[in-house]
Formats: structure tokens, C-alpha cells, sequence
DNA sequence: GCGATCAGCT
DNA sequence: CACAGCTGATCGC
């Protein structure tokens, strides 16, 4: 493995840019010499055809405003609030007109909502100490970080009579240290452009070279490192799942086994014993008969000697006891207290979890295992008592078809409270398994196959292996998780989450859970908030989240379960430096690497974010005296904010948004000083945030053009996506297009990692697996990336 | 009538 | 092609 990064490849993109003569920002007289050519693409280009024919439909279209979402063709209802209209004022305006004033702009003492900011929990990184200590008889390095004294030494013991070499983080940044540290106090997102854009040129560079003789000891370290862990290119795109091994827990006291691999599981919590035994399951496909022939559930693996210790036997615990005399047949009946506090009732017990009985208080780990075990017995038998009073032939068919782990799943039962739920989504899920043959519909027959698919298969990159944890799977709900991770706020990854969600705890950023909150209506005690940079323990498992650089928000998750194989899941995500420079994500020893793989091939290899918005910053700049020209920036729900942030921060110009898009803005964290750069008065600016597909074809640009004929003369769009860096746009960083008064840009603003910064990132993560998260239709597209990344 | 979901579209 | 999202139609409750 190299070094964390490579001076060469981190600027040669940048490079790339300022050169382009193609893509230099028009002067004012290019523009103006576009008006006065009133014919079509001045510019056209390879893929120009594509490009929807301009239709005279337009001009008869109901009123809608400019920038609505809406094309003129399907916009039947006069939803005009402001230029924008559309429901997308409509969602979130039907909430908040009241406190939004359309008319003025944005007015300072208005009440804003002003989340607290992410804590700058990478800054504490930047400043943790590194102990690299060498053996010089094996060979071995061991990199570990002090942190917060939540360091796990442990595997310090493997190392003996070494020299310790002590450095820190400083070898790593040299000059740059305070530049990071000043920026990450800014806030996670929007960093001086004009700071960025030094680093951008010769200066970086040199500095970058510095570093790299720095780190060269650090580099021959991880590298080093990474040789112990080496890529089996051949694993590489094996299932997750049987990758997991059971756990041979060494117990003496063993009080639960699994019943497949025989391995004491006593000390797992609940949860993590259906993962195990589902992955012993799914590893050695014992038949499931052996478990479910077992109507009278004991945890007896198949040939073993049932253990006889005196506090598994779930009849004797039940016995109709209340709470207190239960804690006291556990002989914990110090905790009486506590539970009678916090008004805990036979039912509510049952559905007890860990982080519950965390929070009341029952922190040591004796007796926190000790009333799991005993509560996961008391669901057990509940459970039976259930299932002997219903129709288990119901149950059973809407199973089939799903692979043995469920039936170990109904072993392991999940908590009560919420199994007496009959969730929305679980019915559908059932009527679709039943319904099939009585639907004569062409389309509902699709539909049911589309809906029993889905219950069947969840992606492998949205489950995490050694752990009862899903990511951005809320398409695949199903009952045997309570766990649901949501890396960010973007359709694509939530698509499934209605505000009747009751399959457990969501666990998101704070800036997510504003959103999730907001546009679903999802309850504030179904999220948990995780924070940045810090370790926490969920049922059992160490999570760690770091920031994703993709929209507000978005997060990159750390799974280290107890099984030692770390899982990283990426989320969407762009790579970026100062990943390199975490000490969690260096020391960690990733086994799985979920990956964004967006862009996985070599010719996505666009420019930094920063250069691309320089472009933009110049382009406004050198057209702003004109009064007649429009500027529009794409934007989505969420994302792109840096770039229109930016521009406004280095033009000190306010920029136009709609009233819904500042409700949302409002959840992102901004600062005060960042918030004045918005304004709801489009009068107030000539540049204008609009949602990106208005800008995704000339027709709906004409439509705005028309809005504005008065107005503005000529318009200029810029329409930030990594697409306009793809086939057929070879080394080039964007294109232009123009139709008469309408310019757009396509301009290669990313919020993916290019293909090289993905290399770059796997070299650094040096995962033994890796599991593509995007574009993986099979085993064959996903080797095909994998080589690709490792190539 | 409403929420959830899908196909079709950009 | 498809980032991430919008729309109307349809279905079930």
C-alpha cells in the first residue's frame, strides 16, 4: 500500500481545469455575441443530439413557475406561490408560509432555526497523538492511536522490545496543520474557496512533495500494514456472509450455544446471537429442521449436552413474577430501584434492549448481559405461547421462499413491543405473497413479483456482516432488524422510509435526522442521532461516523464488531484528504469495504470540487455588470450547496432561493453569516438556485427564459453533475451548450469520488473485501470493479 | 381521501 | 448512461 496520498494524482485534475480553453468562462463579448445568434447550439457536441427538440408546446402551458420541477406538459394545477411554484413550494410551504416571507428577503431578525453544527470532532483527530512502535525482531508495526482514553490497547501485547518510535500527526500535515485546523473550524462544508484554491496551485504542490518525504516512515508503516492484511483478489467478491466465522467463545460458564456451530454465545447480546447463528446457517446450510422441528426452543446445539446452570431456565424466571421479583430471582435486586423508577412493566421488559438498560442505568456488564439473557427467554416463551395460539401455516407461507436464516430468525424473536405491530409495509409485504393468483391485472402481477422480490433479496452491500445491521435498506424493510442506518438524505437511500415506519431505530446524522424528521414526519424517538468522529457502542457493536463529504449530512459508517472484522461503509461519499489524516480510519484495519462506486471506471477522473467552482465564481464574475443577465445554479434536495455557498461568498452577492429550499437549507447547519448569503426576494439577485432539473433541458430553460422576458436578456445556467465528465467527454471538464438567449454549463461538480480519488481511497483503506455499493448487478460487474480499483 | 408505490421521465 | 428527483396513475386502507 502507498502512502495516503499521491502529490501527482491529487493534482493533476486540478491541473487540468484553468487550461481548458474550451471551458474558460466566456467574456462578457462571448455572451454577448450569443444574443446575437438566435439560431440553435453555437457549440454542439458529440452527444448534442440527444438533446430534446425545443416544442411550441411551451408558451401554452399553465402557469407554473420558471423553476418548477414540473415539465409544462404534466403541470395541470396553478400552484404558484412564487416564481418557483410547484409542489416543491407546496411541501414544505404548506408547513411554513406562514413564518416565510415571500415578499422581503431574508429578514435577520426573523426567528432561523440554527442547528448546532456538527462538532469538529476531526480537528481532536488532527491533535490525537500517534504511537507507531517497530519491532525489529518481527517486523511487525503496530500503529495505534491515543484518543480520548477510549484506545483499545489490546493489541499493543503483541508487540514487545520494540523501539517506540513517538510522532504525531504533525509528520502528516506539516505546514498544512493550521490551514486544516482553521478550516475544519469553519464548519465541515463550506471551507474559503479562496484558501482551497491557493492550495490548488503551485504552493500545494510543493507542500504536497514536503509531505511526502515526511510521511515516509508513516507510508512504509501502512504499508507494512497493509502486507498483513493482503487483498485475496479471489474473496474479494465472495458473499459477505460467509465470510463470517462463528465465534469460538471460551466460556466456562457457557450458558448459550449455538445450534449449529456449537459455539458459546452466552455472552452476545441478543441480537448478535441471531446474527451469529445466522451466519453459521448460511455457512454450513445445516437443515433447518433441526430448529424448527424444535418447537420446545432450547438453545441445545445439535449433539451437545444441555448446559444446567441454574439461571437459564426461562420457566422458573417467568412464574407470572413481577418486575421486582424477577430482578431478584436474578439476584440483582440493587436494581430494583431503578426499574421502579422508570416505571418498567412486565411488557415493557421484554422489549428491553440494550441500549436501554444502558441509559437507565444498569451500566456493568454482568448483570446488563445477565438480564438480557434473561429477557431474551422471556420473548422466547412468549413467543411460543404466540405462535401455538395462531396460525402458523399464515406465517410460514409468507417466509417461503426466503433463505434459513429467517427461520433462525424467528428463533431469535424480536422485541415484543414491536412484533405487535402490524406494520404497514409487513401487510403489503404479506398480501403480496398471497395475492399473486387472484390479481388479474397485468400491472399488479409485475407489481407483486417487484414486491416479493424485494422482500427476498437486500442487497449485500446494504446488510453488515458480524452485525444485526442495515444500511440505507429502508426498500428492504423486514422484522428480524430493529437497526437502520441512514447514511444521508437522498432518495435513493431512504426511498422506503414513510413516516409509518415501525420497524425499530433509525440512526443518522443530526443533519439527516432534521430532514427525516421534517419532510417524512418520522418521530424524533424513532432516530438516533450518531455523532461525528466518535465511537459509540450500539447492541453490542463499536460505531463509528465520519464525515462522507458527499451532501450535508452524509455519513461514512465504521462497524467494528465483536468478531474483529471491521466493515466500512461508505455511503456516498468523495474522498478527500483529510480522510487520510483520520486517526480512527488509519489504525482501524478495515476487512470490508462497502464502497460507493458511482464512478468506477478510469474515465471519470474529473476535477476537485474547488476548481469547478472557481470556474463558476469567474464566469459570474466576468457577466455580473450586465443586470440583464439570469444566473441559474442546479441544486438538489440537498447537495451542491458548497458551489452556490461560494459563489456568493466570493461575489458577496446574495443568492435567490425558494421558500422550500430554505427550510431545508435551515437544517444544514449553516452559519449566521453563511444564512445572509440567501435570499427569498428573487428581485434581490441575479442569481438564482433552482432545482437541477430545470435546468436538465432547454425546453423548461426556455419556459424560465420567457418567465423573464422583460427582465433578463440572457440566461446562463450551470448544471453541476460528474455526468457531463462521461462517454464521449473525454478530458474535458464540462461542456457548453447554447440555444439562443440560454447558455448552460455542464460543469463536472462532483459530490462522488472520481474514479482516481477511489483507487486512491482503497489503497489507503486496504480492505481484504470489497463490496460495490453502486452499479453492482452481480458478481461479474462488481469483480469487474473491484480489478478495476485494485488494478 | 390519503398514503404508499410504481413506471416513466429528465 | 443516469447523479437524484419529480410526476401522475394506481392500489389498498
Amino acid at each position: 500500500m502507498a502512502g495516503p496520498s499521491n502529490p501527482k494524482t491529487l493534482n493533476k485534475a486540478l491541473l487540468l481545469l484553468p487550461s481548458q480553453s474550451h471551458f474558460k468562462p466566456k467574456s462578457s463579448a462571448s455572451f454577448s455575441s450569443a444574443l446575437t445568434n438566435d439560431d440553435d447550439f453555437q457549440d454542439p457536441s458529440p452527444s448534442q443530439a440527444r438533446l430534446p427538440k425545443p416544442t411550441s408546446k411551451i408558451a401554452s402551458s399553465k402557469p407554473f413557475g420558471p423553476y418548477n420541477s414540473a415539465s409544462p406538459r404534466t403541470s395541470k394545477k396553478p400552484k404558484q406561490h412564487s416564481p418557483y411554484g410547484g409542489k416543491e413550494n407546496l411541501d414544505v410551504a404548506g408547513k411554513c408560509t406562514e413564518d416565510l416571507d415571500l415578499g422581503h428577503g431574508l429578514d435577520s431578525s426573523r426567528p432561523t432555526k440554527k442547528p448546532k453544527q456538527q462538532p469538529v470532532s476531526a480537528e481532536k483527530d488532527c491533535l490525537a497523538s500517534v504511537v507507531v512502535e517497530k519491532s525489529d525482531e518481527t517486523g511487525k508495526i503496530l500503529t495505534s492511536i491515543q484518543q480520548n482514553s477510549e484506545t483499545d490497547f489490546e493489541d499493543l501485547d503483541l508487540c514487545h522490545g520494540l523501539d517506540s518510535i513517538e510522532s504525531t500527526i504533525d509528520c502528516c500535515s506539516g505546514a498544512q496543520r493550521t490551514t486544516n485546523q482553521e478550516e475544519l473550524k469553519r464548519g465541515y462544508l463550506f471551507k474559503s474557496i479562496e484558501a482551497r484554491l491557493l492550495n490548488s496551485n503551485g504552493g500545494f504542490e510543493e507542500r504536497k512533495e514536503e509531505e511526502s518525504e515526511q510521511c515516509s516512515e508513516l507510508d512504509l508503516l501502512l504499508k507494512l500494514c497493509g502486507e498483513e492484511d493482503e487483498v485475496d483478489v479471489d474473496s474479494l467478491t465472495a458473499d459477505s456472509h460467509r465470510q463470517e466465522e462463528c465465534l469460538g467463545l471460551d466460556n466456562e460458564y457457557g450458558l448459550i450455544c449455538c445450534p449449529l456451530c456449537g459455539a458459546d454465545i452466552s455472552d452476545l447480546s441478543g441480537e448478535m446471537r441471531q446474527v451469529h447463528t445466522n451466519e453459521c446457517l448460511d455457512k454450513e446450510e445445516t437443515p433447518t429442521d433441526v430448529i424448527t422441528a424444535n418447537n420446545d426452543v432450547s438453545f441445545q446445539c445439535p449433539g451437545q449436552v444441555l448446559n444446567d446452570s441454574p439461571c437459564q431456565s426461562p420457566k422458573d424466571v417467568v412464574l407470572v413474577s413481577p418486575v421486582v421479583e424477577w430482578l431478584r430471582n436474578l439476584g440483582l435486586a440493587k436494581y430494583e430501584e431503578i426499574f421502579v423508577r422508570e416505571e418498567v412493566d412486565w411488557d415493557t421488559l421484554k422489549s428491553l434492549t440494550e441500549e436501554d438498560l444502558f441509559s437507565i442505568g444498569v451500566t456493568a456488564l454482568g448483570p446488563r448481559k445477565k438480564i438480557l439473557n434473561s429477557i431474551l427467554e422471556l420473548r422466547k416463551e412468549t413467543a411460543e405461547e404466540k405462535v401455538a395460539r395462531q396460525d402458523v401455516k399464515k406465517i410460514v407461507s409468507v417466509d417461503a421462499g426466503t433463505k434459513p436464516s429467517k427461520l433462525i430468525t424467528d428463533y431469535f424473536i424480536c422485541p415484543v413491543s414491536e412484533r405487535k405491530k402490524v406494520c404497514a409495509t409487513d401487510r403489503a409485504q404479506m398480501d403480496a405473497g398471497r395475492s399473486c393468483s387472484n390479481t388479474p391485472c397485468k400491472r399488479n402481477q409485475k407489481r407483486n413479483l417487484a414486491k416479493s422480490a424485494k422482500s427476498k433479496d437486500i442487497p449485500v452491500w446494504c446488510s453488515i456482516p458480524g452485525t444485526p445491521f442495515r444500511v440505507d435498506a429502508f426498500k428492504y424493510l423486514r422484522r428480524d432488524c430493529s437497526h437502520w442506518f441512514l447514511s444521508h438524505f437522498h432518495l435513493d437511500h431512504y426511498q422506503g422510509l414513510t413516516k409509518s415506519f415501525c420497524h425499530g431505530k433509525i440512526y443518522c446524522s443530526s443533519i439527516t435526522a432534521k430532514l427525516v424528521n421534517l419532510k417524512i414526519g418520522i418521530p424524533w424517538d424513532m432516530i438516533q442521532v450518531l455523532p461525528i468522529n466518535q465511537k459509540i457502542n450500539i447492541a453490542g457493536i463499536d460505531v463509528t461516523c465520519f464525515d462522507a463529504n458527499h451532501c450535508p449530512g452524509s455519513l461514512i459508517i465504521l462497524f467494528e464488531p465483536p468478531n474483529g472484522k471491521a466493515v466500512l461503509h461508505t455511503g456516498d461519499f468523495r474522498f478527500c484528504e483529510e480522510m487520510t489524516r483520520n486517526s480512527i480510519l488509519q489504525t482501524c484495519g478495515v476487512h470490508t469495504l462497502i464502497l460507493d462506486t458511482t464512478y468506477c471506471d478510469p474515465q471519470y477522473d474529473f476535477p476537485k470540487q474547488e476548481a469547478v467552482i472557481q470556474f463558476v465564481i469567474e464566469s459570474i464574475q466576468t457577466e455580473t455588470f450586465n443586470s440583464k443577465t439570469l444566473f441559474l445554479i442546479g441544486s438538489y434536495t440537498i447537495g451542491k450547496e458548497r458551489l452556490f455557498v461560494e459563489v456568493a461568498r466570493a461575489l458577496q452577492k446574495k443568492v435567490y432561493i425558494t421558500a422550500s429550499k430554505l427550510s431545508i437549507l435551515e437544517c444544514l447547519g449553516f452559519t449566521r453569516e453563511e444564512m445572509q448569503f440567501f435570499t427569498l426576494n428573487e428581485q434581490e439577485s441575479q442569481i438564482h438556485v433552482v432545482p437541477m432539473w430545470t435546468l436538465a433541458s432547454f425546453k423548461r430553460l426556455k419556459y424560465v427564459s420567457n418567465q423573464y422576458a422583460g427582465r433578463y436578456s440572457l440566461i446562463v445556467a450551470f448544471s453541476p453533475t460528474g455526468w457531463s465528465f462521461g462517454k464521449g467527454k473525454k478530458k474535458s471538464t464540462g461542456s457548453r451548450w447554447q440555444q439562443g438567449t440560454i447558455i448552460r454549463y455542464e460543469v463536472p461538480y462532483s459530490e462522488h469520488s472520481s474514479f482516481s480519488e477511489l483507487k486512491e481511497f482503497v489503497k489507503f483503506v486496504s480492505p481484504v473485501n470489497i463490496i460495490p455499493s453502486v452499479n453492482n448487478h452481480g458478481p461479474e460487474s462488481s469483480s469487474a470493479m473491484v480489478s478495476r480499483l485494485l488494478d
